[in-house]
DNA sequence: CCTAAATGTCAAGTATACTTTACATAAAGA
DNA sequence: TCTTTATGTAAAGTATACTTGACATTTAGG
């Protein structure tokens, strides 16, 4: 997966300590997703869509190759 | 978080083994999203986001109660 | 009624998404 | 330079999302 995470963050000033307390998760959380060490659960990822007002899958693509989430 | 998964299914005229192959899961995970014993994964939402024509949170929607997911 | 297909569910194992704590580094300001 | 803030990362633990295999129940058709 891809993510805007980090742009649309910036975008808005806020520090990734910031937007973790805004959906509810850890810093680290915020942090290992920007850096894609792993994707954000479903809730989420829907947490941080309506937060950004943009579609979950506009905030979040499939990676193009077949098989690999 | 509730989901629409079983009514789009039957729309298709799919059984839950034919949806998993479509989107590459068990049988028995789709059969525990539809009975909602768990959510989907954000990569597995979105395949089947786009197997179905439906935005992501259109298909899956946030419990209104304050914190659970 | 009998059978087969579809669904529901359980158990046990693995992978992934988190948590807290801790520490290292880089940037910015006094 | 010293300190503060933001970020990156790691380890260890827990919760959740899967897997396969098995079996019970429901549904549809003969």
């Amino acid at each position: 997966m891809k993510n805007r995470l980090k742009v649309l963050r910036a975008e808005q000033n806020w520090t990734q300590e910031e937007l973790a307390q805004r959906v509810g998760v850890s810093r680290q959380a915020i942090n290992a997703i920007e850096t894609e060490k792993y994707d954000p659960s479903l809730p989420l990822a829907i947490k941080l869509g309506k937060l950004f007002g943009k579609p979950v899958e506009e905030m979040f693509a499939l990676d193009e190759n077949t098989d690999h989430g």
